[in-house]
DNA sequence: CTTAGATACTTGCAACTGAAACATTTGCGC
DNA sequence: GCGCAAATGTTTCAGTTGCAAGTATCTAAG
């Protein structure tokens, strides 16, 4: 057998992955936000308003899902949900100034979370493996 | 601002981990098999029996999780539990010859999987990106 | 030997999720 | 323009999850 499971890409994915999860949730549990919904905000505020569509994939939420949260943060004040004129079926996602003030808080956390992961990692090094991860993602999409 | 939420790398992983745990789940659906069950089976497989909580922090699932998962296995004949005499609290599990017959099977497809995902990539980057991703992991458990 | 506390797992319950059904709007072919 | 298929979200419902409480076993102190 030349194959080890725990040495698979996957498994070494999903490990770190839920790891770096969990511990980002448990930092930003005080502010009532939700990892996916951290995401939401973040993309918003960097990139401008998104339909759900949008937004699903880009933060790897079922659309079903996201809507229910996309409701609950329009409750929160922090998005709204607008239906342009131009196209009645979509409906575009705008972050509210409470949300934004809010991306930017969690945001100086995630800077910081990141920086500490990174740590004294090889800065080139770092650059590499995100390079990798999106060649990753890239590729299963059309795969 | 000299941050990008989407070139952090708590983005970028899990957008690939979800990929990537989609896809592969999408190719052994039709053995029955969830994707954490077939984590479970491999780490058995390749490693011999293992109590619920070694199990439960191996495949990054909870044990509450895991208990009811273990369950419905061991209904399919894949795993058995067995409370060794020597400590009662315990509860290990062990791969029945069923079991590992359909780890063959499925790992013979993750090797596949993984070939076409890492596929024309340079073999040093992707030892390299393994070796960060268990730093990654490392680090964040002592964080 | 008894009992308090720790460990390891299981179960009950409320909350959440995903797939499928539904609703609405748009665009296309005629 | 009219009807129908496709696109986009929302809602429903059955199944799943995670937390907290419960159970069983072990360890150790007195």
């Amino acid at each position: 057998m030349d194959y080890w499971f725990t040495d698979s890409l996957p498994y070494l994915l999903n490990r770190a992955g839920v790891a770096l999860g969990e511990t980002f949730s448990r930092r930003i549990a005080r502010y009532e936000v939700t990892l996916p919904m951290y995401r939401v905000l973040a993309i918003l505020r960097q990139t401008g308003p998104k339909s759900l569509g949008e937004l699903s994939s880009l933060v790897s939420v079922e659309m079903s899902t996201l809507s229910r949260m996309i409701g609950t943060m329009a409750k929160a004040g922090q998005v709204t949900r607008i239906r342009p004129p131009e196209n009645g079926r979509v409906v575009s996602i705008e972050i509210t100034a409470k949300g934004a003030a809010l991306a930017d808080e969690l945001m100086q956390i995630a800077m910081q979370f990141e920086r500490g992961i990174l740590g004294d990692m090889d800065a080139a090094a770092a650059e590499e493996l995100k390079t990798l991860l999106r060649q990753i993602s890239q590729r299963i999409d059309k795969l």
